[in-house]
DNA sequence: GATGAATGAGTTTTCATTCAT
DNA sequence: TATGAATGAAAACTCATTCAT
């Protein structure tokens, strides 16, 4: 990956992230990257290339945001940190998140699979919390948490950190 | 309002809600609607005036959808009414709630304002009931209830009935 | 057809013919045309499509070429009438005809068939003239045809009226 | 001449007979030919500079196939060895031939010039045969000679062998 | 009210060519 | 000799919008 690669990248990340996906231009792109058109296309093929580069490329961080609940195995804890975990999202990050959540609405694709394994690990800890309806209360907390990022994500939550307080208070299970 | 001005809103719907706005061109709601493409710029000036109308269109759906929560004077019942809401769109009413949540993040315009009646209303509930954090619950009902929205809308939701009946009871306070 | 669609038809034309198909933009071919070069997807869709227009509305050329053959029911005139074929052709089809030659070199596809009721019609020639091999007669006379068709269109036939005599005089069999 | 410079010439005698010259970009000369873009133009100089080397390189093939008839002093011979010549191209050159023949429609060269010394040979071969119209008869066996090659070249041809006996049957004299 | 031809600016993409390494 | 990153100009194509009819 070279200097001018990841320059393209960032300035995709960026714009894709304010403008969306669709309206942003290649041009563009390249202008704020600094690079010449034609080089996107030498190296992602596809403006849909580049956009796949940024998914892959984020799929990562998605890896490293989740690690820390599944290296977790206390149960409350694992519910506790996956409701709060919008929270972690450092500020340099927000903007790739932003269009993450874009994409979603955008394309048509859904990630859901993506949440596939935090699923499992939260019905497995309802299961040994002796919860009546685990897979209904992992539904609850999942549904929950798709909210809550879009509303920080979107800069929506007025009082953070009471609200975290208070999510972390209510979820003490 | 013309048998073919219903149809560009229709066929435009249908497309801003599938491909998204700046995706879809006039051309194609042209199409779709079986009108020539001029007409839709006589009747709604821009491509933007187009998507205005639409949104204009909906807003009525929106206060018809709020209404009964609005109508509603006991606090348990407001609440209840609230979490329960995204059950209540009609089938064929998904396609222009999915449009919502596309422009939401498609365009950068904030429809904060479209809650806050509603915000309003779940607050003085809580405050009723004499909860610590009336502004907190009232925070966290509306932020689970974009993510319920996001699950129904994007049809993510497998087990819609058995999630219906377990937030009722979760909510009976 | 409009005025501006045969303008762009026209323009191909004599661009395609001129300079290759490949070689030929649309920008040059909208500027020679006087139209904008949109104008040009607008009705052919592609660039493809516009090769596509003048290949059909020229098949009828062919058609109309061949018609005097086709009528003629006696087999030495028949015979004569298909080699003297391209001296026929009016000076203001020349260049449609050279396109048509460069097409079966520039495109891979070959229209023998356009050719196939002519063969028949040598063949059959042949045969009512008790030619011991008629096929091969036929096959003859086809391959001189495009030969000289070659050197009427290009220009390369110095002595044309002379060569025209001397066919006749050659095939009067 | 290196082993990459003959990869280059090559590919680019396939490609360049394959999809005609334009139609070629000189990154897919340099993808089949398993080298380098910029290799080629460190090589070839142009685009046209490639093109030049497989013309040039080709001319001694040109004189190759010549040479028998040139060699030729006998007046039938020459003439009969003229008219089939085009089934002594070998297989592997068909290739060659093909980019030959397209190149004489796609660029607006005219490779007159090297027919002029076998038109001499055969004009002068018809006089010794006492012809009344040796120039015609030697334009008559060339423009032949042109529709045989390109039946031969683009494989329309599909009884070779019979054709070939009933040609040196047909110029027995 | 309605059509469809037409436009011009913009978009994605291609391509021959250069150049540092 | 050879690579591959990089470019700029031009290619094909799209699109919102206008306008005569």
């Amino acid at each position: 990956m070279t200097k001018k690669q990841e320059n393209i990248i960032n300035a995709a990340l960026q714009l894709f992230a304010q403008e969306g996906y669709t309206a942003t231009s290649t041009n563009k792109v390249a202008k704020l990257a600094g690079v010449s058109e034609g080089l996107i296309f030498r190296h992602f093929t596809n403006k849909e290339g580049l956009l796949k580069a940024i998914i892959e490329e984020g799929e990562r961080k998605v890896l490293t945001l989740f690690e820390t609940i599944f290296k977790e195995t206390e149960p409350k804890k694992i519910i506790q940190k996956t409701i709060t975990l919008p929270f972690l999202i450092p500020n340099e990050e927000l903007e790739f998140w932003k269009l993450q959540f874009k994409l979603k609405w955008e394309l048509n694709h859904n990630n859901s699979n993506k949440l596939k394994p935090l699923q499992e690990k939260l019905i497995h800890s309802f299961k040994t919390l002796n919860y009546q309806n685990p897979e209904l209360e992992a539904a609850y907390v999942l549904t929950f948490l798709e909210g809550l990022s879009t509303a920080i994500i979107k800069g929506t939550l007025t009082n953070r950190t009471e609200f975290q307080d208070f999510l972390i208070y209510k979820y003490q299970l």
